[in-house]
RNA sequence: GGCGUUAUAGCUCAGUUGGUUAGAGCGAACGACUCAUAAUCGUUAGGUCCCUGGUUCAAGUCCAGGUAACGCCA
């Protein structure tokens, strides 16, 4: 038994994710914990909403509520959601809980001490009528290259140009529109990623069993133009962690937050406190402190790819960077994104299907079985409505929900709903079990690695083997002749539904605890040995006929989704 | 403009360190079965592995250039 520590990437806490941000990083973390935790393992799974920034004070101000107001009840919409999708976090944390405000605190004295913060004095656009610094996507006004009159401060929408907010000809706000923007000098902390740019480099060469897309990204990071910059970790807002040398006042930084990016990863290891002092668990530096316990943790990260250079670089800086002996990351997972038909999910546009929407239109194991069966692992995926009906139709309904529903229904039929006790088994069903053993430990080595939709294709083999064997049986012909031996080959069919339940479990949680239910079975074990776990219901065992496990996909149903997401969210 | 990823059967994708007839699922055609959610099982047909050039005894796999798609950055 080893110890893991998973956590996925933090969804921010300005509206509801889609499918993609779901697929990229908590779907596939929760497959990996609910399967280690199967395996027999002690896992903590973490994540947590990333609350703070800009984005965060805007949509509270459209919804007319308080910042902290709008950012508490959205996480609860998004914990709700969470749990909708069977997601198993041990604790689903908030990035301003004044644990996290703490650590971030301390982390940013500690990396003071240690000669990496630098304070530098800028110049930035001020609106005295918003009472607040803009950053540069927040300026829009006429562009003074092309004459475009709505281009941003950063870059003109119209002729690509990129600019610096003064550059605009009649700037404005756009959080008010108010005109009357000045420059004024503030002061920010740098931290200087620089500084630690070898020892990080160092640190990626010698992940080689990472996957491609997560080294690529972060080297590109590290070597392109002049390399790793110096980043600022502080920003003129008042919705963040204060700025503060640890418990004490940081002179001229008064009024300041912590920027987002420095204080959302650190929710990790904040999170982990949050979940002791939520009376989850306890002892959490037994899992973060390598002098304390955490040196046998085996720490993995899932993400998207746009997320990676943070998981790769800037928290590895802040971590190394306080040279203390916090546990840095094992085994980073990245996700390329998922496209919905042919284009991008939009939130703003309403394209796409969005976490709650899944709900409301089928079980989430639905969506579990193929969002992870198509998992963007090595490209980006694609998600199209005919597709996604044709692999839910064929995979769940035919090919396992069938399965279930046609040997419980024949067993009802020839020898009622209890196993039947007479005949033994013979070389067909030997070969079964070799080959069922030889899947098992496949789909074993694939879920160790990762590797998502090859676990999925493993098991979905593994549901066909069973169609197979009752096929080459035939138990409804042999029950003619020699009822004894048909008895034997329903009873070792049977026997598949709770094997395909334990392992099913991690995809589709809800689906597989329903199997063994309806047989009237606790939760088998992970099968030690396939043979063992073939015999768990016993000869006499009283069971029930499940309802139906999965509905199919109609036509209409199909098009009419794809209507109803094409675009324009209200 | 710079960079990254991708480009393999009609569709969605696998193809370890270059090594014999390039694989799977779906779809298609044909067949078997009739227990089952008109489900299942089997067989077959489909590929100039984006293009050009190079390295090598040998290239889908390595190198160079090009094309295209998607994305990131400034």
């Amino acid at each position: 038994m080893a110890r893991h520590l998973i956590t996925s990437a933090i969804p921010y806490i300005n509206g509801i994710k889609h499918l993609g941000n779901l697929v990229g990083s908590q779907l596939p973390a929760d497959l990996y914990a609910r399967y280690l935790r199967g395996r027999g393992h002690e896992v903590l799974f973490l994540c947590a909403t990333d609350e703070h920034g800009t984005p965060a004070e805007l949509a509270a101000a459209k919804a007319g509520k308080p910042v902290a107001e709008y950012c508490a009840e959205m996480h609860e919409v998004q914990a709700r959601i969470a749990k909708g999708f069977g997601l198993s976090f041990d604790h689903f944390g908030r990035s301003s809980s004044p644990q996290n405000r703490a650590l971030t605190q301390a982390f940013a004295a500690r990396l003071a001490d240690q000669g990496l913060i630098d304070e530098v004095e800028q110049q930035q656009i001020y609106s005295p009528t918003d009472g607040r610094f803009l950053p540069d996507r927040y300026v829009e006004g006429t562009c003074p290259n092309c004459g475009f009159e709505d281009a941003r401060g950063d870059q003109c929408d119209n002729c690509t140009k990129q600019l610096d907010p003064e550059d605009l000809i009649d700037p404005r706000s756009t959080i008010s529109g108010a005109t009357d923007l000045e420059m004024r000098a503030t002061k920010h902390l740098m931290l200087r990623q620089s500084a630690m740019k070898d020892k990080l480099d160092a640190w990626i060469d010698s992940k080689t069993d990472w996957p491609v897309l997560t080294t690529s990204i972060a080297k590109k990071w590290l070597h392109d133009g002049d390399g790793l910059q110096d980043r600022g970790i502080t920003r003129d807002l008042s919705w963040g962690v204060p700025v503060k040398r640890g418990d004490a006042d940081w002179p001229g930084m008064e009024g300041k937050v912590f920027y987002v990016w420095f204080d959302a990863p650190i929710e990790y290891i904040a999170c982990a406190q949050e979940w002791v002092d939520a009376g989850k668990g306890q002892d959490w530096e037994r899992w973060w402190r390598t002098d304390k316990g955490a040196d046998d943790v085996r720490y993995t990260q899932f993400m998207g790819k746009d997320n990676v250079p943070f998981h790769t670089l800037s928290f590895p800086s802040t971590i190394m960077g306080s040279a203390q002996p916090w546990k840095l990351v094992d085994y980073i997972k990245s996700f390329n994104f998922l496209t919905y038909d042919g284009g991008q999910f939009s939130t703003s546009r309403g394209r796409g299907v969005f976490m709650d929407q899944a709900l409301e239109v089928l079980p989430a194991d639905t969506w579990r079985w193929w969002l992870l069966s198509h998992a963007p692992e090595t490209s980006d995926a694609e998600f199209t409505w005919e597709n996604f009906q044709t692999a839910v139709n064929k995979d769940l309904a035919d090919v396992l929900g069938n399965f279930i529903s046609r040997i419980t229904k024949f067993c009802r039929a020839k020898f009622g709903e209890a196993v039947p006790e007479a005949g033994a088994y013979g070389p067909a069903e030997e070969a079964l079990i070799a080959d069922l053993t030889a899947r098992v430990a496949r789909y074993e080595t694939l879920m160790d690695a990762m590797e998502v939709r090859k676990s999925a294709a493993e098991l979905r083999a593994i549901w066909a083997a069973g169609n197979e064997y009752l096929q080459a049986q035939a138990p409804w012909t042999t029950f003619k002749t020699d009822p004894d031996k048909a008895a034997a080959q329903v009873r070792l069919a049977l026997n598949l539904i709770p094997l395909y339940a334990v392992l099913s479990a991690p995809f589709m949680p809800a689906t597989a605890a329903s199997m063994v239910e309806a047989l009237h079975l606790e939760m088998p074990h992970w099968p030690d040995d396939v043979p063992t776990a073939l015999s768990s219901m016993a000869p006499g065992h009283v069971f029930a006929v499940p309802e139906v496990l999965f509905a199919k996909i109609s036509d209409e149903d199909r098009d009419a989704w794809a209507e109803r997401f094409a675009g324009r969210r209200d």
